[in-house]
DNA sequence: TACGGTTAGTTGGAAATCCCAACTCAGGAG
DNA sequence: CTCCTGAGTTGGGATTTCCAACTAACCGTA
C-alpha cells in the first residue's frame, strides 16, 4: 500500500530533517548568519549548510547579500518562513509543557500585556479548534 | 558556545526524529496497530518500532492489550499525546498552503460548520498571536 | 608585504542511522 | 497440518551524520 499523501507529510519533507527548524528558530531570533545559526543550534557545519540550502530551494528563506567585498550573506525569511511561526509556537508549546524541565528558557508576552498562552482557534467562530470540534469535510479547496 | 536551550529543540528531541510526527498523525486518525501506522506512513517496520518504543517511553503514546489471546496490542494517545494535535494541524496548515500542490487531500470541518481556518491566538485577549505581537518576557514559570 | 582575523562554507573519514527483505513467534482458521 | 495475521526482530548494505581540519575571499594593521 502507498503511504498516505497527507500535507503533514508534504511539510516534514521541507522542514521536517534534524537541523532545520532549529535552524529557522534562530532566524526567527534574528540570528541569519551561517555562523550565528551553526553556534546557537549545535548543527555540524556540514549539515547546517544542506539545510540551509535546501529551504533556500524551497523558498521558506531567501539568501541576502548584506556585503559585496567581501561577500557576505544572511538569511532571510520569506512569506513561507513567516509562516511557520505558528508551527515553532505550537512546538515551543507543547515542549514547555510536556518535555521542558524547571524554569522555562523563554516566556513570551503578547501585545495585550498577558503572557502568552496560545489557542488554536476557528477564523470564522473564534471557537476552539479541538481534536473533537473537527471532522473530516469533502470540500477541497 | 553551547547551543540555545529551548522547549523547540526539547519537543523534537521527543517528536523530531524521522516518522514520528507522521506515526502519531496515524493514531490521530485512529489506525493505532502497527502494521497500519507501517503501511500509511510508508516507515519501515525496523524504524517504526523504534520510533513507537520512544514515544511510549516519553508518555506520548500507551500500549493498550486489546486482546490477551493472542496478545495484540494498540497505541493510544497519552494527554501528552492528544496534546500535539495543535502541532500537527499547524503542520498541516502551513503544508496546505505551501507545499502540497493540487487539491488538498483534507480539509477539516469545524463544529460551527464552516471549513477549518486554524489561527492562533492570545487566550487572553483573543488576539492573533502574530510574530509582531510577542516579545520576550523575562518572568519564569 | 606579511600576519592574523572573520565569514562561509567544503572535504575526508569514522560512526551512527536507515532501508529492505526475510525471519521469528504466538495464536487462530480451515 | 498448513496457512494466515499481527507485531515485531535480524542481517547486511546504502545513506547520513558528526567532527575536525581545510579552503577561499577579503579586511586591518604594522
Amino acid at each position: 500500500m502507498a503511504p498516505r499523501s497527507c500535507s503533514v507529510a508534504n511539510a516534514l519533507e521541507v522542514v521536517g530533517e534534524r537541523w532545520s527548524l532549529l535552524a529557522l528558530r534562530e532566524v526567527f531570533f534574528g540570528n541569519t548568519r551561517f555562523d550565528q545559526i551553526a553556534a546557537n543550534t549545535g548543527a555540524s557545519r556540514d549539515v547546517l549548510a544542506a539545510r540551509l540550502k535546501k529551504l533556500v530551494a524551497f523558498g521558506v528563506l531567501e539568501k541576502h547579500q548584506y556585503s559585496s567585498h567581501p561577500p557576505r550573506h544572511e538569511y532571510h525569511l520569506t512569506d513561507a518562513g513567516r509562516a511557520l511561526h505558528n508551527v515553532l509556537l505550537m512546538l515551543k508549546e507543547w515542549g514547555d509543557a510536556y518535555v521542558t524541565e524547571g524554569p522555562l528558557p523563554l516566556v513570551y508576552e503578547h501585545s495585550c500585556g498577558h503572557l502568552l498562552e496560545p489557542r488554536v482557534v476557528c477564523a470564522s467562530c473564534g471557537g476552539e479548534a479541538s481534536m473533537e470540534s473537527l471532522t473530516r469535510s469533502s470540500a477541497a479547496s
